[in-house]
DNA sequence: AGTCTGCCAACTGTCAACAATTATGGGGAG
DNA sequence: CTCCCCATAATTGTTGACAGTTGGCAGACT
């Protein structure tokens, strides 16, 4: 008899969180915005006891930052901690290729090679940016984050870092004409990947995100020459 | 008018969760234990509120895992978690040593430059083991996490990891004679920082931390193999 | 004797009131 | 008119009590 997963039980703090989390990415809650523990209990409809863990929580992964007897407020990360975060990753996510290199079975591998193909297929892809934006360059990547077989790994880059750069809607940063380059890098890691080869895997998905960083940096420095 | 650093206004949940992580690195609460919240409350002299908060955060970092409607337990991971972390430090610490390549002062380089030199007159470092277990190692990768300039990069390894690793007593590992290898290596990272060559910076830290997590490796093969 | 069912105690999750601290705004002095 | 000080109000920090769930234990049935 095939049981059917009992849906989790519900705790409020649990939901307060995810909820707080969908309101800031939403744009309901805007960065450096305050926030007030009754007003925001009271449209979550719970009391302010589980809302409390749920910040503290979240402040423990940076989306907000509070100062005691003061308040919280949105976190509101500069420029520059977002390179950082993306150099972070970087180095993360390399970890991550080189491990799944290792651990994954072939089933999946033969899965990331196929989602490429069938992306590549799609002409979105070369007219610059489409499908990148999008749901297509996350399932790339988060299928290797999760070939890694560390929940660790896991947790840092698809919990936290992640999460952070999608609620600060700094999306892939495949933005500006990287599409097809950014398709080329995930074929050249797909194939290290397929020769089982770590040291290769992790030097391509390094070069990949670096590219990604390089080329937020730029529409940084762009947008800074126009209008901060 | 210089201004004594104000002693930060006094929050429970911040002194509890101090309080608890000294607890269970003296050993008071081993890994894997049972814990109820009731009783740890009386023992801090605070009421639950706080303490529930102050659980969240360690949730969030690994120290104790929470199972809803069942209760807390210390965390106990397990030899491959723990070489997994090590790998995830490699990665970071050799991130935040290209960043101090770039960002450090000219004075915080000659200052780790000298302490190593003070280290190598110091007779211990010579016998295998003696000041690269205590605070001597720690120092110098403690500089150059800070020299990085990264906040989020310096919560990372020393808020997260560092204490992870020392909590559950997996010092700096460098031991069984070790150490002077380890000396050599950390001659090869300052020579790099005095260079201010980020690349060579980022591959020597690397290579250190490698090597640190290999005779870590081996040690745990070493005590597996004679009574788990 | 072994296993299953239903109850009970203990513990976690949640709430609303209380205490402590900070921000605000008005009044007075310079 | 401006600046400083004090009182008040609003908001955060904390507490103790209440409600819901879990795991164990005793008793009955097979």
């Amino acid at each position: 008899m095939q049981i059917e997963a009992i849906e989790k039980r519900a705790v409020l703090s649990d939901l307060a969180l995810e909820k707080i989390v969908e309101v800031i990415m939403r744009g309901d809650l805007k960065p450096g915005e305050r926030v007030q523990e009754a007003v925001l209990a009271r449209q979550l409809g719970i009391s302010r006891g589980p809302l409390r863990e749920a910040i503290s929580r979240l402040e423990g992964r940076h989306l907000i930052v509070r100062i005691p007897h003061v308040g919280v407020r949105i976190a509101d990360p500069s420029k520059e901690e977002i390179l950082d975060i993306f150099s972070i990753r970087e180095a993360l996510e390399g970890v991550a290729c080189r491990l799944a290199a290792e651990r994954m079975e072939q089933s999946e591998i033969d899965e990331v090679v196929e989602i490429l193909s069938e992306h590549s297929e799609q002409s979105d892809v070369f007219k610059g940016d489409g499908y990148y934006q999008g749901s297509g360059d996350r399932d790339f990547h988060f299928r290797i984050i999760t070939g890694a077989r560390s929940s660790r790994l896991s947790d840092l880059l698809l919990g936290d870092l992640y999460q952070f750069l999608r609620v600060f809607r700094y999306r892939s940063s495949v933005a500006s004409g990287r599409a097809k380059r950014a398709h080329q890098e995930h074929l050249a890691i797909a194939s290290a990947l397929q020769k089982r080869d770590p040291d290769a895997a992790e030097v391509a998905m390094r070069k990949h995100l670096k590219n990604a960083r390089i080329s937020l940096e730029q529409s940084f420095a762009a947008s800074e020459a126009s209008g901060d």
